[in-house]
DNA sequence: ACCTGAACACCGTTCAAGT
DNA sequence: ACCTGAACACCGTTCAAGT
């Protein structure tokens, strides 16, 4: 319960000549900070999903003792935490000095966040487990202040927002997590393959194979959008 | 590589008197049986969560030494596909014989789907990462069918159905994970009280808190459906 | 204020062995 | 064929201590 620092603070020249980014210099590194531990979290997690990050391994990639990560941060949740969060920031629309096209806003910041969570795989899957930070509420309020300029109701609000969350998080969690697992999808229309005659409609459409993921999300989105807010 | 039983099989008769079901008895038990496994690996992950489930306490509970299970089953990965399965059951809309209103077939098993996975809250996010199984298959399967029926096209059947899984899947989720944790969303609506000159329009509408689920999940469905197939 | 190594509790799984 | 205990490798975190 003893306080910790909370904000990041110190930005230093980083024009000493070190060993490249990618060495793992036991000696010389910067000292440790919230943003570079956010940073290299997510660096880790890029590279071995949410079961491979490991608090060692990041205290080590980081320079450090195994235990010193335990001064800035609480546990291995706040980095989930941070790390999510911090892949989620959003800077607004190409010119968006009070635009006209609402519809166009909100489809630009729902691809944008699914894109987003498709350069990191493991962040879809954990968005709805954990508490919200500051990026992803800034992103529910712009989407609440943009389809409320567009007419849509208070009473009708909270239903539209919680409709384009839930289809933007089941979308990008499973394109996700089909990606990671292309050997297993291959494997899985293989098994059906061999059932086809008690899966005969979807073996023969090749659902698990050869889809437009892009084409499919904007297309239900799209249908989504036409129930949810009034044409103008 | 050893062979391994893979359907269930013997059934035998329970007449015996042992102690009640609820008893941890360290003897007397029935034999283990892939059934018995995954209808306590289910209690356990209803009671403890995905996080709680583990493989010394299963076998426990199921009155066996701790590495029994690994004769019956590969790993705990294959506890989660069959547990997952399991829960996934559907015996189809109440009077089936060549029904005349798909839309109500539909609307039927994806609801049936929906209410599963939230008895077991644990569910819907094991669904996206693991193998598909054959109940999952199933109703896949029925879907594809009554929406051809119903007049989608081969070209456009993929997109129709992942549009309904990704909604589905995003809807169980969200609604999962906030239903587990009321103190942290009240927690969360609360932080977001003390923000509110940051976040006032998501703040206003009390996003956080108070939503019918049920009736917004039903809605967003139904656009999605006078989206994805033609009006009759 | 910031970092550290030793140690603890826990957990999935291998293995050689029992019946 | 089915079950078992001992043991291994691994991991998050506590703690008492260093500078």
């Amino acid at each position: 319960m003893t306080a910790k620092p909370k904000g990041a603070r110190n930005k230093r020249s980083q024009g000493t000549d070190v060993s490249p980014a990618s060495e793992k210099g036991p000696n010389s590194e910067p000292p440790l900070s919230l943003e570079r531990i956010v940073t290299t979290a997510v660096e880790l997690l890029d590279a071995h999903g949410v079961d491979g990050l490991k608090m060692r391994q990041l205290a080590d990639r980081l320079g450090s003792g195994a235990m010193s990560l335990y001064w800035h941060v609480d546990n291995k949740e706040q980095v989930f935490d941070l790390a999510l969060d911090s892949v989620l920031k959003y800077c607004g629309p190409p010119q968006s000095v009070q635009s006209q096209d609402w519809r166009g806003d909100v489809i630009h910041m729902l691809e944008d966040w699914r894109a987003s969570m498709l350069r990191h795989p493991w962040s879809a899957s954990l968005l709805p487990r954990r508490a919200l930070g500051p990026n992803i509420l800034g992103r529910l309020e712009l989407l609440s202040k943009t389809l409320s300029r567009a007419g849509v109701t208070d009473a009708d609000l909270n239903v539209a927002i919680w409709s384009l969350w839930n289809y933007v998080i089941g979308a990008t969690i499973t394109r996700a997590s089909f990606d990671l697992s292309d050997d297993d999808r291959a494997a899985a229309q293989q098994r059906l393959t061999g059932l086809s005659e008690q899966y005969p409609t979807i073996e023969r459409s090749r659902l698990l194979m050869d889809n437009d993921w892009d084409g499919a999300f904007r297309k239900g989105l799209d249908f989504l959008l036409d129930g949810l807010a009034p044409k103008q």
